[in-house]
DNA sequence: TTCTCATGTCGAAAAATATCGACTATTTTG
DNA sequence: CAAAATAGTCGATATTTTTCGACATGAGAA
């Protein structure tokens, strides 16, 4: 029994902690899978295909940036988010990497 | 731009949610880390491993196994949990390949 | 410049979650 | 059987998160 994490948990696990708690929360999962692959969508585009207020998609946005699942990138007016798939798939396989090897 | 998910998800995504709802939670992270390689430990050991009330441990192994990242067993008046390393890792998985699908 | 559109932010209210002590049930020990 | 040990449950409280309307900002259009 490792009693080391009972208070701290490295940095590096705390990211995943975020990453986690990003995707554990359905109206973000509604978010990620509206986007089509490769797709580019503004705010006012994820607000029309929600249920939500335009400022709660904002704030659910915002979270899934601050884990790293979005990318977000302004243009003109606009602001515009894409899916990172790559990024997410490769920490993904990170942890999977790490439950293999203490399986 | 998907609008099928605006309102609805799959049951089989919703299962997803709850696993990364259960992960991406620091206290249950630490209790996760605790455990050392198919190791077994019960609601005492894991207690004492914490900084957190009983019933508070014992709140967090519930949702833990409702996600299917732990396994419940119990042995006489003793509960034992032990981590379901290969599961999670198919789970981990199933996403990274729809994720690389739809890249 | 003035107006409009696209977003972000802020504060308050609502909803969900976490936390704990007290109590209960069950099993083993003396 | 009585006492101790192990763990689940319940109800209340504390904390966190979600949600929205109102306001602020900044960029393009008229």
């Amino acid at each position: 029994m490792r009693k080391t994490y009972a208070q701290t948990i490295p940095a590096e696990w705390q990211q995943y902690s975020q990453l986690f708690a990003a995707l554990g929360d359905l109206e973000r999962q509604r978010i990620l899978l509206t986007f089509e692959p490769g797709e580019t969508l503004n705010v006012t585009d994820l607000t029309r295909a929600s249920s939500l207020s335009r400022p709660t998609v904002s704030h659910h946005l915002k979270l899934l940036c601050e884990a790293g699942v979005l990318e977000r990138e302004k243009r003109g007016r606009e602001v515009h988010f894409r899916l990172r798939a790559d990024a997410l798939i490769e920490r993904l396989q990170t942890v999977i990497d790490y439950l293999g090897e203490h399986r």
